[in-house]
DNA sequence: GTAAATTTACTTATTGTTGAGTGTTAGTTA
DNA sequence: TAACTAACACTCAACAATAAGTAAATTTAC
């Protein structure tokens, strides 16, 4: 990747969040922090960012840094890391929500050229931000709870895709039971991601391992 | 190959791409780097690509720091609070994308008992933070410039939906001309909002007033 | 066919870019 | 405040890309 693109990607970035973060910019970047800090240092002489310890900020926005207190972001982000390798270019992939999920696309490369499917509205936000991965949103009604859209609908269209992979944010997951979770809604649509991948990784923090939750998928 | 042939080539592949390497040209056309460099030079000379360090980039690509962000943001939320009264309980809404759009989402009184149909995805995840909105997303391909859903799916949805009111941001319009937009893609689900509602309304600052893009809602 | 002009590939020296090591500085926490 | 950690600046080495010069190859004009 030329050093301009990621230029270019970083003012994308400081565009649609206000901020940037070396440490995630070195991983979606695929390059050394140091490269990164050089490329914020050039912008910054530009005058296309305000760099400031740790990262840079946008230029119109001083003050918002929003601090979205994840539970075990840390972990969180161990396992995103392990799982970006999985996915490869050209594959299509099916993919759930989370905070789990959340953090693995905030860190896919730039570079990545895939297409992902998926139903939950935070997720597909974030894919967004990628300049080379498709998006496609199964919509229908909106559950509030998951931010995802459930319902025949979206069922259905599952049942239209042969996907390569399908990337699950778990809320419990057992030897025996299986994975589960609360709601009838969110059952159905995971049933139906499943089905229809070759490959399906699970995303869990340790502590989700081995507990059950009331619905069976 | 001759050197014409070998510059027309270069300009496709910027074309499709939006950059080149020296290294991947010269694979391709068979001969020396230091020829493709000696290319690149030329074209930009000419002014057909920009020319980096590793190869080059096409003249579109521009990063350019939006600051739309707060752009006229107290005309947009007087806008908003005008067009609230408008929205009553029972209502089906199609509602379609815009900060000012996004302005009027925010400012939804909480009691307020409607179903909101949309295919842009921020102003989805806005109306989900509303307890007693129902919100139907209309999904598809997503299209990353409008953040919303696009294509013949949505437009078809659509088509099915008898709805009471029609909200629709506006990027520019003009007495004669009507609304306009920049892409076709848009501009085709901006129609069928417009077709599925007995009532439309679109919210524009004065700015955008007599003002007219590409294409023709 | 030949000579001039152009184009190309190769060599070498120079510059640009990146990642790693090292010591320093700036935030954070107790 | 002191201790700690993360971020930083700086340097250096490795490597990639570039520029300049030169000779060979190709094209063009006559």
């Amino acid at each position: 990747m030329l050093k301009k693109e990621r230029h270019a990607f970083i003012i994308q970035q400081i565009n649609i969040h206000n901020k940037v973060l070396c440490t995630d910019l070195g991983l979606q970047l695929n390059v050394s922090e140091d490269t990164v800090r050089r490329d914020l240092q050039e912008l910054a002489e530009e005058g296309k960012l305000i760099k400031v310890h740790g990262g840079a900020l946008s230029k119109s926005f001083h003050f918002t840094i929003e601090r979205n207190n994840v539970y075990s972001l840390s972990e969180k982000q161990i396992i995103a890391r392990k799982v970006v390798p999985l996915i490869k270019d050209g594959m299509l992939v099916v993919i759930s929500g989370g905070t789990t999920i959340r953090e693995l696309v905030k860190i896919l490369p730039a570079d990545l050229n895939a297409t992902f499917v998926t139903a939950n509205v935070p997720i597909a936000l974030e894919l967004l931000d990628h300049p080379n991965i498709e998006v496609i949103f199964l919509g229908n009604r909106l559950l509030k709870s998951a931010q995802m859209a459930v319902g025949a609908e979206v069922v259905q269209r599952l049942g239209q895709i042969k996907a390569d992979l399908c990337l699950l944010g778990t809320n419990s997951i057992h030897p025996d039971f299986g994975i589960s979770d609360l709601e009838w809604e969110i059952i159905e649509v995971k049933k139906a991601m499943i089905g229809c991948a070759q490959k399906i990784v699970s995303l869990a923090i340790s502590e989700k391992l081995n507990s059950i939750q009331q619905l069976q998928v």
